[in-house]
Parts: C-alpha cells; sequence; structure tokens
DNA sequence: CACATTTGCATCGCACACGATTTAATTTTG
DNA sequence: CAAAATTAAATCGTGTGCGATGCAAATGTG
C-alpha cells in the first residue's frame, strides 16, 4: 500500500509531470512550426489575442515568466514582426507589448490547434472528463505551488 | 458546457502541465542544489541508482531524452564526480555509465526529498488518492503520447 | 528637494531540450 | 569480403528557463 523506495523513478510523480509537459509541446511543434512559431511565443500570442496590450511584465503573470526569459522572448518575435514593443509615456521603465496585424492574422491559423491535439488524445482510454478533471487538479496545484515561493525551507 | 474559444490560455490544457511541470522543478531546486544537482542530473541519478551500469541511449530510453542532451549533461556530471563514461569493449560505440562512490552515497541524502515535497503539498485540498490518480493518468498520456512519434500530420 | 529605495526591464552566465549533422564503429548485403 | 546501411555518441545552433546583476526611471522619506 505504501511507497517501498520512494526513489524508483516509476514511483515518483515529478517525472511523469515533467515528460507529458514536454510531450505536449513536441505534439504542438508540427503545428506550430508551420507559423515559424515555438511553443513559449505561441502562449504569449495566447494572452495577447485576449489583451489588447500588456506590459512585460503583465505578460509575465500570465505565464509565470520572468523578465529574464520573456525580454529576449518577445524581441525575438519583435523580430519575426508578430509585435510591436513601445515605452510607456506614463512610465518610461514599462514596455507595453501589443500585436501587428501579422500576430493577430496567426489567431486563425491557430485557433484549431488545441481542439485538433484534443481530439486526437481522445480515445477509448482518455475520456474528455479526464482530460477536464486533469485540468482541474493541475489549476489547484498551480495555485497552491506558486502561493509560497518564499517559504524555502519547506516548500514544494 | 462546451469549450467557446480554445485559444483562451484558462481553458487549455497544455499550459497547467507546463506550469506545474517548472514549479515542481523549481520545488526540488532546494534541495537538489545542496547536493549541487539539477533536477535533469537528478533524474540521471534516479535511474542509475536502480541500474549497476548504463549506456548513454538506455539512460535516455527511461528519461525519453536524446544523446544530444544527456551527452553534455552526462559529461557535467563525470565533471562533478558524480559517475564515470567508459567505452564497452564489446562495442566501441557505446558509453557505459556507472556512478562513483559519490554517486552512489548521494542517494540517502535524496531519499527523504520526495516524500517531504508530497507532504508539504498534501493538505484538506490535496489527497494522497489524488496524486496518485493523477499519476495515473500521466502515465498513460505517456503511453500514447510517445506511441505515434511518425505520425506527425495527426499526432499530439 | 536631495537621497535612498523600489520597480521594470535588460543583460549575463549556465544548463537544459531538441532538430540537424558529424564521426566512428558495427552490421547488413550483394 | 567490400561497399552500403545502420547505430551510438558527440557536436552544433537556436531557443528557452532562471538566478544574479545592472541600469534607469519612478517613488518614498526626511
Amino acid at each position: 500500500m505504501k511507497k517501498q523506495n520512494p526513489l524508483k523513478l516509476e514511483q515518483q510523480i515529478c517525472f511523469p509531470i515533467y515528460s507529458v509537459s514536454r510531450l505536449i509541446t513536441k505534439a504542438y511543434k508540427p503545428h506550430l512550426e508551420k507559423m515559424g512559431l515555438t511553443y513559449p511565443q505561441y502562449l504569449v500570442l495566447l494572452v495577447l489575442w485576449e489583451h489588447i496590450e500588456l506590459s512585460v511584465n503583465q505578460i509575465g503573470e500570465k505565464l509565470m515568466l520572468n523578465t529574464n526569459t520573456l525580454s529576449p522572448l518577445i524581441k525575438r518575435m519583435e523580430k519575426t514582426g508578430l509585435l510591436q514593443r513601445n515605452r510607456s509615456e506614463k512610465d518610461e521603465r514599462t514596455v507595453m507589448v501589443s500585436l501587428t496585424e501579422k500576430g493577430l492574422s496567426y489567431q486563425s491559423e491557430a485557433m484549431p490547434i488545441p481542439e485538433k491535439l484534443l481530439h486526437s488524445l481522445l480515445s477509448e482510454e482518455v475520456q474528455l472528463t479526464e482530460v477536464m478533471l486533469l485540468k482541474d487538479t493541475l489549476d489547484k496545484w498551480i495555485t497552491i505551488l506558486s502561493k509560497k515561493p518564499e517559504n524555502q525551507s519547506n516548500n514544494l
């Protein structure tokens, strides 16, 4: 009933999450590279399709990424013409990011991707309810895991 | 009942997995860096604690990583004295990897980590059964997702 | 209002991931 | 057995993640 050896790879919860995360990124790849996108770039587009304009920090909050990751990523996206960066007039420190026509236009092409991938996953083995349940569980975990970053001594 | 906009970040299953994966890695970090380990290095140790000796490819199969990721990673671990690399005598192409005394000795120190992190996650909100269920689901997904790598047109 | 602190972004360094290519050793085939 | 094909690692280039640091603008404080 109890775990015999907590260090056995098969018994760890961390490894499946790590692997599935990479496998899903890999599944997105063929669809995204038609648009010249990487998976994190696609995530940035997702939030910008929902918001006309966001600062680098605001994008970072939504994706839980810091500027040290986002700054170069956004600059690469600017270089490929997906978005534009503008210093805020109110606060010169802030860089506001907004999509170009090209970035906006990719929305229609990207729209069917998640559904398509979900469909190819669904089968007798995997029901939609299971996917929804998984998502609910993970969302809850995100809340818990991102809550205690300062409690270094005992956090997960 | 149905998804209204499949491109909404909150409705995507991919993003929670991606985020939880990174959050878990972050949770491991303070424990692992006491030993000077990164998370992928810890994974390599996990499989080598279960097997006296493995080739680079065999480690890659278990962790689903290719040699272009593993070769430098393993070399870094060799440099820090965790393991040794030896060309196989039977097949000069194969590099056999085995732990040093130091690499073996880290097992006892690493043993309590997964349990400790699991414990800090468990609460009224998160029951052990939920964790087990999540793991079962993810394991099933790994099987499905890693099955059709050549079917590029329609895979997830 | 001067000065210390905070904030937003960028940069640097390091360690993955991973597609693509290279090199060397082994196996297959004619 | 020699040439072709396959295989195991390594290498290269690009793009993340992320801790640490730097810098300039904004804010707080006396």
